[in-house]
RNA sequence: GGCUCCAUAGUCUAGUGGCCUAGGACGUUGGCCUCUCACGCCGAUAACAUGGGUUCGAGUCCCAUUGGAGUCACCA
């Protein structure tokens, strides 16, 4: 039995997007599964197309998610060089061997013949114009120094058939297929004869890509069998889109890796939920380590349909996870968001304590915590409250003898200042409520907060705190 | 338009002919808890695209229709 080998080629293009990173994921599982080896190739012969700093994203995001490959442009491997551009050599031979055996033919004609080609069923077709040329006008031509390309040269009758792991057995009829172009006239090798001869000569026995590739797969068996080489398992995948009609884009800023973590997701988060997104472990498992994933995926589970991009639900995985994190890991990941000045004057610790069970991405702290900084006046009709039966005149009563307990408070933390709170209404012989409401108001101005009357103003601290209720009180006459 | 593929709630999904009066989750929503909010807990909500077959029996098999996706580049 042969190892398994399977690859994850992505062209550095600009982000890696979340389809990308999915079926590297699914890739790198489904080789760790089977003792196999996960392996990234770099698919850059479009030189037009590259895009400075986009292999670096590449090998960063994939080493962060822990998709860790085995053979690379960066960790090497005995199948080299990983990229493509710096393998150019290889492929002219494999097309000449093509064109001797009849697979392929050089093709002379120029743009204009090509765009002048009658449309079949709106699309335009190459005629196999040049594959009529005779072997002496080809030479002769070469060596004129004409420009050219090389086609590959498709069987006009008949089908081809292949089996699709997940989509089971496509079959295409061979008149469909186009001559396609093998070698570009700059000599570079396209996207579609390249990918066949690097996965041959990397001993990648396993293909795992998205379902663009799925209709154009005939051509690549076609390749595999004129060279007499074996054909790897083919594994498609649906793509996840942004909705029911449009595919996930680069161009939403929502798409990649890095703008999710921009957003304030986590890692185990994002790849958790894209993990879920075309496939499921069947049982009824939703929140699954890294590990957990390694132990349940199976090429069986992945589903055949489109699947759409769900933010709501992303964010209630990451909620989850950072509900998870211990308060020191959590202070740590958060602290980048913190940075607003309102955090200077007050306890970075008691602050996460209140936020990290209200937020479900980082990027909610900084309009959870504004009241910090942002004080003044504000509608005393906030002091209405049906249930705690308070208003602003019963706000205007109690408010002082909050601020005279409060002065007295020795300890300020929020035991203290609580105990001190529920002693004012034994005092006055009324509903706990009726003093915590008109007190959490007074001290931040807002209906909802991250904490009790007691836990805000352990955070403002007693000098902040007793300024405060004085300008409310004041804001009552 | 040709070809290929797909089709369970708003969304992600379980379901491989009887265990399905269709299960789980997100969302939405009612309640409990509660120093507001959030967390947590309990409950509700909503789906087999349509029409024909096959079968004793169909979400599950077949066909058509409809809808959607992919593809038809000297892009990958």
């Amino acid at each position: 039995m042969t190892q398994l080998r399977t690859r994850f080629a992505p062209s550095p293009t600009g982000y890696l997007h979340i389809g990308g990173l999915r079926t590297a994921l699914y890739s790198y599982l489904y080789a760790k599964k089977n003792n196999g080896k996960f392996i990234l190739r770099i698919e850059d012969t479009d030189q037009g197309r590259y895009v400075e700093g986009a292999v670096d994203i590449i090998y960063r995001t994939l080493h962060e998610t822990g998709l860790n490959y085995d053979e690379g442009p960066d960790v090497g491997g005995d199948y080299g060089p990983y990229i493509q551009s710096q393998r150019t050599n290889e492929y002219m031979k494999y097309a000449e061997q093509l064109v001797e055996s009849g697979h392929a033919y050089y093709c002379f004609c120029s743009e204009e013949r090509l765009e002048s080609l009658p449309a079949v069923n709106g699309a335009r077709r190459y005629d196999k114009h040049c594959l009529h040329l005779s072997k002496e006008e080809v030479a002769m031509r070469l060596e004129r120094g004409d420009k050219f390309v090389i086609r590959q040269n498709m069987p006009t009758s008949g089908s081809t058939t292949y089996h699709d792991a997940v989509y089971g057995d496509i079959t295409i009829e061979n008149s469909e297929l186009e001559d396609q172009i093998l070698i570009k006239s700059d000599g570079m090798p396209t996207y579609n004869f390249a990918n066949v001869i690097d996965d041959h000569l990397m001993g990648i026995n396993c293909v795992m890509r998205g379902i663009e590739y799925l209709s154009s797969t005939p051509k690549y068996n076609l390749l595999y069998d004129a060279f007499g080489w074996e054909r790897p398992m083919y594994i498609h995948m649906p793509p996840i889109m942004k909705d029911a009609q449009h595919k996930l884009s680069k161009r939403n800023g929502d798409a990649s890796y890095e703008d999710l973590i921009a957003k304030g997701f986590l890692k185990e988060a994002i790849i958790n939920y894209i993990a879920l997104l075309g496939w499921s472990p069947k049982d009824d498992t939703e929140k699954m380590s890294f590990d957990e994933l390694l132990a349940k995926f199976d090429i069986s589970g992945i589903n055949k349909s489109p699947s759409i991009f769900d933010p709501l639900k992303l964010a209630w995985l990451n909620s989850l996870y950072i509900k998870e994190m211990t308060p020191e890991a959590f202070a740590e990941y958060a602290t980048p968001w913190l940075n607003g000045c309102y955090l200077k004057n007050f306890d970075k610790t008691l602050v996460c304590k209140l936020i990290q069970s209200r937020i479900e991405t980082f990027a909610e702290i900084e309009e959870k915590l504004r009241f910090l900084a942002d004080f003044g006046a504000f509608d005393n009709s906030l002091y209405d409250n049906q249930k705690q039966k308070t208003n602003a005149d019963v706000a205007k009563e109690i408010l002082p003898s909050v601020k005279e307990k409060f002065k007295n408070v020795e300890q300020w933390d929020n035991e203290h200042l609580y105990a001190a709170l529920v002693e004012l209404a034994q005092e006055k012989g009324i509903k706990n409520g009726k003093v915590l409401w008109p007190a959490r108001i007074a001290l931040t101005g807002l209906a909802a907060t991250p904490g009790g009357a007691s836990e805000i103003a352990e955070l403002l601290g007693k000098e902040e705190t007793l300024r405060r209720l004085e300008q409310s009180i004041a804001n009552l006459n």
